[in-house]
DNA sequence: ATAAATTTGTGCGTATGTATC
DNA sequence: GGATACATACGCACAAATTTA
């Protein structure tokens, strides 16, 4: 039997199949169906509701309804279930947590799924990952760079996910070859104005401890180098210490020590912090040396993770949206696979890169340098 | 957005992923759902239309509209990615990171992606996860429990897993009346080394603080009070102190300030804490009422956390295996998963629940009373 | 065995909301 | 801002298939 949604169909089918209509050329409207064929516009819509879900049509609204293109029906027919894959150096660790949390958040509430993976700061893991998500139907990719301030030897992977038409985002950190949409906090200015309040309390001999494997920790250096300028403070290159990754459990704290023992007139009066975690640790070397802080030396840290105010002496660090990130970042990544399966033009620019300013928290680990 | 006839179709499906609607059992007819939601016929068939194009359901005019038989599509459809739920109360809080990221190491090993959900410790919420798990292909979960110790209106969901044949594990705590396969600390023994340690050191006046929603929290509370029985130290009934999540924060700090505003001869000279969160925060408190830990107070905390060695006074706690509790939860999943699809006979009971003996780490915070 | 009641299928008219150009 | 197009929602009528009295 032909119920008249049916005639509908077939006559459309007809059109797309005998060419009348080419792929994403718009067809007739509704009301303009509604008058071809004589019928009501609920009959109209039953037959291009039917061929929607069939994968002949697809629908815009305000614009018009759209011959499908048939011939990429093949990638989305195998995926109805919608994931996100997340990459971190850590998953455990400090602040990432609450990046996650934050991007879990969101995106479960859009429906999608958050699939975890970590690198553990690792390159040939990094690649491991990268293909395991290569090989599957991500819809979009949220990557928190391995070493970011290394070359990174798993760029082709990434030119891959872009030929593959999967978005993916940068957060913290970027490559610098890849210029990807990315979500970050301006460390430079953190750095800076992590180092400029010392020098403001009337510091001027004070030391820097930066871990210069990831960009952030060259960029919050740079700041730090950047206060002492403008201050016209001259640096001490003693004073400025920088680790990576492998380093941090004791290359620190042996500096640390060393520079504690100088001579009277040397003594550093303040410590400018990496992150909170390394302040932690150094708080516990200041303490064995029966050093008060901050009556005999300032110290700040960076990120103001729960660290910061658990230790008997709260710290002055600087402000790092943490679980902020992580939302923004799945909001960038969300736009970003509705613009790639809506209209392709012109919202493309409207989809940008954030930066965050950094704030300082002042707490009581830094005060003004005794005369 | 919600849509009124997206409303209709989350109801429906609750109602057949909880087994309130059981394969090709009919479901209430049109003008039924017309009157249970309040909407027109029209909105009623766009829910019911939907699902079935999405294989949910199937219609028979003149008779009615029934359940489809899911069981028999998941087979057809043969996903050959490997996916494992991942469950738990809070994703970035304290010591579940470090749960996550143990399963994670083993489950990433043998090829596994593993997807992350968080119910904020509540039911509403355990139940959304629970029902988007079910409608898509995991190979497994692993489940923290929410709110262990109070009856859970989520069984049905657990049951369903078990009729889909998708194997499951909890971790940290179970629910009492399913009785699944779970990886757990013996938590009573727990609480009663916590206790006991600081009997041995001559304590008899000991607040004792724990979170009874959650099985652990009741667990511990019960070896804090036998430890107590053992050793013939009576029990003072206004130091026992539980509270639940949503108290947390005030409850805890209000009442141990209550209880050491006492007379001289009552003050309380130790303090058992369900964690070392808690412990930490009672620091604090005990440092604005300028008692000294352990001189003045001793305090024991739970779980061997980060936060136990970051304070001035590092905390004397009891273990948690953290991260082996992940791994060991990963191993038994793989396990399950193995035998499911291989032999089925033999190896069944093999696969057993693991339960991790406490240990005290003795640190700082506890001393012998002074006489 | 037949008629009546129930249930889904098809179709029309209308109104309001929202996105796009 | 206004026109156009799709999205959601309500109400009504009749047809076809099935169940039930």
């Amino acid at each position: 039997m032909m119920t008249k949604y049916n005639t509908v169909k077939q006559a459309i089918k007809s059109k797309i199949l005998d060419g009348s209509y080419l792929p994403n050329e718009k067809i007739s409207s509704e009301s303009e169906l509604m008058k071809e064929f004589g019928v009501s516009r609920h009959t109209v819509r039953l037959a291009i509701g039917d061929m929607v879900t069939e994968g002949w049509l697809y629908r815009e609204q305000g614009s018009g309804t759209f011959c499908a293109d048939r011939t990429e029906i093949d990638q989305t027919i195998s995926n109805n279930s919608k994931d996100i894959a997340i990459i971190t150096t850590y998953i455990s660790d400090y602040i990432f947590p609450s990046i996650i949390r934050g991007a879990e958040e969101i995106l479960s509430k859009n429906g999608y799924n958050v699939s975890l993976f970590s690198t553990n700061n690792n390159h040939e893991t990094e690649k491991n990952v990268l293909e395991k998500i290569l090989s599957q139907n991500f819809d979009g990719v949220i990557v928190e760079p391995t070493k970011s301030a290394i070359s990174n030897p798993n760029i082709n992977y990434y030119l891959n996910l872009e030929s593959q038409n999967i978005p993916y985002i940068m957060i913290n950190a970027d490559y610098d070859a890849l210029e990807p949409l990315s979500i970050t906090m301006d460390d430079e200015k953190g750095g800076f104005i992590q180092t400029e309040h010392l020098i403001s309390l009337g510091h001027k001999n004070i030391i820097g401890f930066f871990k210069t494997d990831d960009i952030q920790g060259k960029k919050r250096m740079k700041g730090y180098l950047k206060a002492h300028r403008t201050n016209q403070v001259p640096i001490n290159p003693n004073n400025l210490v920088s680790y990576s990754t492998h380093e941090k459990a004791s290359k620190t704290v042996d500096e640390l020590k060393k520079l504690l023992a100088k001579s009277n007139g040397d003594k550093p009066t303040a410590i400018a912090c990496y992150n909170d975690e390394l302040a932690i640790e150094l708080l516990d070397v200041l303490r064995e040396k029966n050093l008060n802080v901050p009556g005999d030396i300032s110290l700040v840290g960076y990120d103001d993770s729960f660290l910061a105010k658990v230790s008997e002496v709260k710290l002055t660090t600087v402000e790092h949206p943490k679980s902020v990130i992580g939302q923004t970042a799945a909001k960038v990544i969300l736009d970003l696979i509705k613009e790639k399966s809506g209209n392709q033009k012109k919202s493309l620019d409207q989809v940008k890169s954030v930066v965050f300013e950094p704030k300082l928290v002042v707490r009581n680990s830094s005060k003004k340098l005794n005369p």
